[in-house]
DNA sequence: ATTTGTGAAGGGTTTCACAGCG
DNA sequence: CGCTGTGAAACCCTTCACAAAT
């Protein structure tokens, strides 16, 4: 199953559930339900009680009709002539992206990258805790990170069973990710968010998103250079 | 234009250049090239001279058929009954994304991720030169992170033009980056590298690459759940 | 009067399957 | 015979424009 951007692959089973289950939500539209809770949060925290699709499709850089039709898509939750009662849209998008739940989460790897991952804010709030930080190095287990001892690999399958870790963070080298994938998926995690700088090797039912530095820069050069010949060329 | 995840939005203008030139290469193919290059690189360190599409597109994750129609947009490079060079392809990708060209970076925020940003070595590969490290606190200010020195914020503007640089790399706090970002784009540059969670404003011209770790762990979630749902429906 | 929700149209991307070349 | 390069088909996503609801 993706980055960024990120990839993610899944079966395009078409849910045999019963009822009349509506439609699956699309890849496009769930990468941007994130992008609109986070902005949603801040409108509620401002004390700004409704919101036109016009406003809220402003305040996340998308076009009004890509934003309704996402929404639509979760549902019918807004009132015709007004908008969209931001509490309640909050609720709608945690739940339908599974933010009512709590996931564990262990990270791999404490190097620079895993360091800054430790202290990110973003896991303590909405539905994420690290379970653990773990490295292969005997000289940095022990080590207190952001409130987290770090524990040495080996443990690493006690942990994901005693933890119900569902989410791993790969934050090695390169050399070293693929083996630890391994040992993640073998142990049931099935979402895993990679930044080391390689394709994994996945099984079919496990999610894989990837955070890769030098892809994003490579991308921005491609563009840079054709800002640079167009500019040249309008000559 | 724009996170993968990452977005980058491209004017769609068709290149009013002179001669037959090859039609624009679309964005999904530009954002797998880079996969394609390091996964050759890997090959190319390891002897392998040829390779075909199969092979590569199972290196890159991705189908023979897709690889192949990615590659037919930079040209016809491979050869039929054999497969591509792999020297001859790393040149021509490496060519078409414009790491051939150099590129000055400006790494905007040092707390524990603009550290672990210094620290990549991704930057110093490839055409990538980290030109300075800059904070708004005046206490890191002085201070030596893999080798450069950090610099107070207000000589951002200096800097950018002493240095030429074209890509700025966002790692402060959400409540500094839109000004951040601002002051990068006033200064000329065109290329921003956001890992602050925020949506950034820009002119048209200017291209957005976002890193997101929350969005990341969201979409992560979004999957989880629904294969914990089908799993309990499937009973 | 205002704004949502949505069919239909349009554009882009992936997959297929095979012609063409070595 | 093997593998690339590519039209055509299928699929997905976005945008438009308006009917429906308040």
């Amino acid at each position: 199953m993706s980055v960024a951007m990120s990839g993610g692959e899944s079966s395009p089973r078409p849910l045999p559930r019963t009822g009349a289950r509506r439609a699956a939500i699309s890849e496009a539209t769930v990468a941007r339900l994130p992008v609109y809770l986070r902005v949603l949060t801040g409108f509620a925290d401002g004390g700004i009680a409704t919101v036109s699709s016009e406003q809220l499709a402003q305040a996340a850089g998308v076009g009004p009709a890509k934003l309704r039709k996402d929404l639509s898509h979760l549902g019918s939750y807004g009132t015709r002539g007004v908008g969209y009662d931001v509490d309640y849209l909050v609720y709608q998008i945690s739940r339908v992206l599974g933010l009512t739940q709590h996931y564990s989460v262990v990270i791999v790897g404490v190097g620079n990258l895993g360091h800054a991952l430790a202290g990110y804010a973003g896991f303590g709030t909405r539905g994420f805790r690290v379970a653990a930080l773990v490295d292969a190095d005997p000289a940095r287990v022990g080590e207190t990170i952001a409130g987290l001892e770090v524990r040495h690999s080996d443990e690493l399958e006690t942990i994901i069973k005693d933890h119900e870790v569902s989410i791993g963070v790969i934050a090695t080298p390169a050399s070293a990710a693929q083996d630890v994938c391994d040992r993640l998926v073998s142990c049931g995690v099935t979402s895993v968010l990679n930044f080391a700088p390689l394709v994994l090797n996945v099984p079919d039912q496990v999610d894989v998103r990837k955070v890769d530095l030098s892809i994003e820069l490579q991308i921005l050069a491609f563009h840079e250079q054709r800002k640079a010949l167009v500019a040249q060329g309008a000559s």
